[in-house]
RNA sequence: GCCGACGUAGCUCAGCCGGUAGAGCAGCUGAUUCGUAAUCAGCAGGUCCGCGGUUCGAUUCCGCGCGUCGGCUCCA
């Protein structure tokens, strides 16, 4: 008899030795046909592991986020499966489960997406005949016999520790696999191949091309659906068509992998800028500003000339060597020690919105989000060890500041030590002790990523989420003692002695290039209203209006607004649907009516039309919006007046 | 950097098997003067990414280079 705690703490007793499924099914006959795996004793196995003794079991059912796990690991399987059959002669080596789906790494002649219906056709058969996965277990001995003719998975088994390896049979398909899988394949209710691309075995260039096959399955069609629906709607918001369809920004051959800011893209990255300023100086910044083109020597003091080299731009310079800088710290290093400082001073927040130069490799550049030259709004706070807990934390409630006021959720993560570092185990303790309190204060949840931190001090990441829901690091909080000990920076103490300061470099957006991509793709090109580059357009119905509807501009932008005026001859609906389409927030009518009254028609990019608004009450509001960096576009309330 | 796909007018794209290119939008000209998402007509616009090769002939086939995209790799 087996007696099995269920994670309700409820027990049950069993005269026989059970499976997942019969416990399940002791239950309900439901739950039996959702349940895909159980935990048993905080380990994932498969459903049909017999439970010979007395056990703690939580039942794993397609609701569960571990199930979704599972069944992309068994369509893997399913989708290596339905390729030997295809292709027999392929080698197979792994099939893991990634974040949105699943691939699997073959060793065979290149295929191509219009390979992906056959594949999946052979898929189906294989799901529709519900084949049962069953796990055996083999002597390593055996298993190496079984794969005479795999090499990839010999080598596989040859690293695994000696004992039996396990392995999953599903009809005549057999893997190696820890597992555990889906009881049988009909749990696949829909899948879809997705791309393929070169990868190498084991990651080494060196070793043979593989071709990596990318496939994605859910329990249910809906999910499926909804999926590629996401995809659809993150690829209708890609930033590089909306960047040309509004005239933002392009890029060119003459310079990959470096954006040219149209007339229209600057007007947003200044009103953006402004309002990073504005908060800055507010949280007790200043403002610096340091060449891109340094002597080697600065180099050679920071270390990159040594360890960054291959990435940096260099230049010889009356038979000097130059390099242009791709990160801003030295600079302000110099900055810093070139005066002396009282501890009176501290702490020193000095920001510098610095242009850095990175050659990255030609195959990784991708529109804004990977460039070759970025500005990163960084900042150098210099201070006190004991000032770390209060430096952090102010620059967490920066964060926070300006992130929701661009609608942005984060979330943070502690890297610590790595194996190889600098500095004192003291300094270690006191760095990420300081870094911790200050985020326990803050009052966040963290995740710790446990040696993920720089050589040189440990760091706090900023992940921001966006509207699609999609994760983006780009703030960063590192604290360096490297860098203050290469460049001897020095303060005067209280008791007239020199000491060395503790340095944190910090970024909000962090490549200004890259977060400007993100928030076109977060807002979809409809910028709200302090950000728009044009705020307004002005469209006279006929051309006799021309004449006051440019008085009306030029009033508008003695406001301070951003405004156009369209006095094409073109139909009203042509304007207003190139001005929609432009997503310029407000359309402004003028029509006869409106030179009459002295009013404003205005029109919202929702579509909503509203007349006989007085000019006054019209600024009022603009300006109320503007200054609160509203993110709504509803600005004359839900009564049309 | 590696693998694969792609590169045709300002933009989006068509062009089967080799016979020096087409559409819509944008632009220009003219007519229309319009009340909330495309008025009509005409005109103009291209080293078909670049360089070589094959061929009587290359946008088309082949090679190399450049660029873009998707992955890989890298990421102080």
């Amino acid at each position: 008899m087996v007696e099995i705690t269920l994670s309700d703490n409820s027990v049950k007793r069993f005269a026989e030795h059970p499976t997942g499924l019969d416990v399940a099914g002791s239950i309900s006959e439901g739950l039996a046909r959702d349940c895909v795996a159980m935990e048993m004793n905080s380990e994932l196995v498969d459903l049909n592991t017999r439970i010979t003794q007395d056990a703690r079991i939580r039942l794993i059912t397609v609701k569960d986020p571990e199930a979704l796990e599972i069944l992309r690991h068994s369509a893997a399987h399913v989708m290596a499966h339905a390729i030997q059959n295809l292709y027999p002669n392929v080698k197979l080596t792994i099939g893991p489960v990634v974040e949105e789906g699943f691939y699997y790494d073959i060793d065979m002649e290149p295929i191509s997406k219009d390979d992906f219906e056959k594949i999946e056709d052979e898929m189906k058969k294989i799901i529709n005949s519900r084949l049962p996965l069953h796990r055996q277990l083999v002597p390593k001995d055996q298993a190496l016999k079984h794969y005479e003719k795999e090499p990839y998975k010999l080598e596989m088994i040859s690293d695994l520790e000696d004992g039996t390896i396990s392995f999953y049979t599903q009809g005549d398909f057999t893997d190696l696999c820890r597992g555990p899988h889906i009881p049988h394949t009909g749990f696949i209710k829909a899948f879809k191949l997705m791309k393929v691309s070169g990868a190498y075995w084991r990651a080494d260039p060196k070793n043979p091309q593989l071709q990596r096959i990318y496939g994605t399955a859910f329990f249910d069609k809906k999910d499926l659906k909804n999926y590629l629906t996401f995809l659809e709607e993150a690829q209708k918001r890609n930033h590089r068509k909306i960047g040309t369809a509004l005239d933002l920004f392009s890029f060119h051959d003459e310079a990959p992998g470096m954006a040219f800011f149209h007339a229209k893209g600057m007007e947003i990255w200044n009103a953006l800028l402004d309002y990073w300023r504005k908060e800055h100086r507010a949280a007790g910044y200043v403002e610096t500003k340091t060449p891109i083109l340094l002597h080697r020597k600065l180099w050679e003091t920071s270390g990159h000339w040594e360890n960054y080299r291959e990435n940096m731009y260099t230049a010889v310079i009356d038979e000097e060597d130059y390099a242009i800088k791709p990160m801003n710290c030295p600079g302000g290093m110099l900055l810093f020690g070139s005066k002396h400082h009282s501890y009176k001073d501290l702490p020193m927040r000095v920001a510098e919105i610095g242009l850095v130069h990175r050659h990255e490799l030609s195959g990784v550049l991708s529109g804004l989000f990977r460039v070759r030259a970025f500005h990163q709004d960084d900042a150098h706070i210099f201070m006190m060890p004991e000032q770390i807990q209060d430096e952090i934390l102010g620059v967490l409630r920066l964060v926070e500041r300006i992130y929701s006021t661009l609608g942005l959720d984060f979330h943070l993560e502690l890297s610590t030590r790595p194996e190889k570092s600098i500095g004192t185990d003291a300094q270690w303790e006191t760095a990420t002790r300081g870094l911790k309190s200050a985020m326990d204060i803050y009052g966040a949840d963290y995740k710790i990523n446990e040696g993920d931190g720089a050589f040189y001090g440990p760091k706090i990441d900023i992940h921001i989420k966006d509207a699609l829901g999609r994760t983006w690091q780009c703030g960063t909080i590192q604290l360096d003692m490297n860098m203050p000990e290469r460049f001897d920076l020095s303060y005067v103490g209280r008791d007239n002695e020199k000491h060395r300061p503790v340095m944190i470099h910090r970024v909000i957006f962090g490549s200004i290039e890259r977060f400007f991509g993100i928030l076109v793709e977060h807002f979809a090109g409809k910028f709200p209203l302090w950000l728009a580059p044009v705020q307004m357009i002005v469209l006279p119905i006929n051309d006799e209006l021309i004449p006051y509807a440019e008085d009306v501009k030029q009033q508008l932008i003695r406001a301070g607004l951003r405004v156009e005026l369209d006095g094409r001859t073109e139909s009203l609906n042509k304007k207003i649907r190139e001005a929609q389409l432009q997503q310029i927030p407000l359309t402004l009518t003028i029509g006869a009516k409106e030179r009459e009254s002295g009013t404003l028609s205005v029109r919202t990019l929702d579509g909503k039309v509203r007349y006989g608004i007085s000019h006054e009450r019209f600024l009022t509001r603009v300006r109320e919006h503007v200054d609160a960096r509203n993110l709504d576009f509803d600005l004359f309330g839900e009564a049309p007046s």
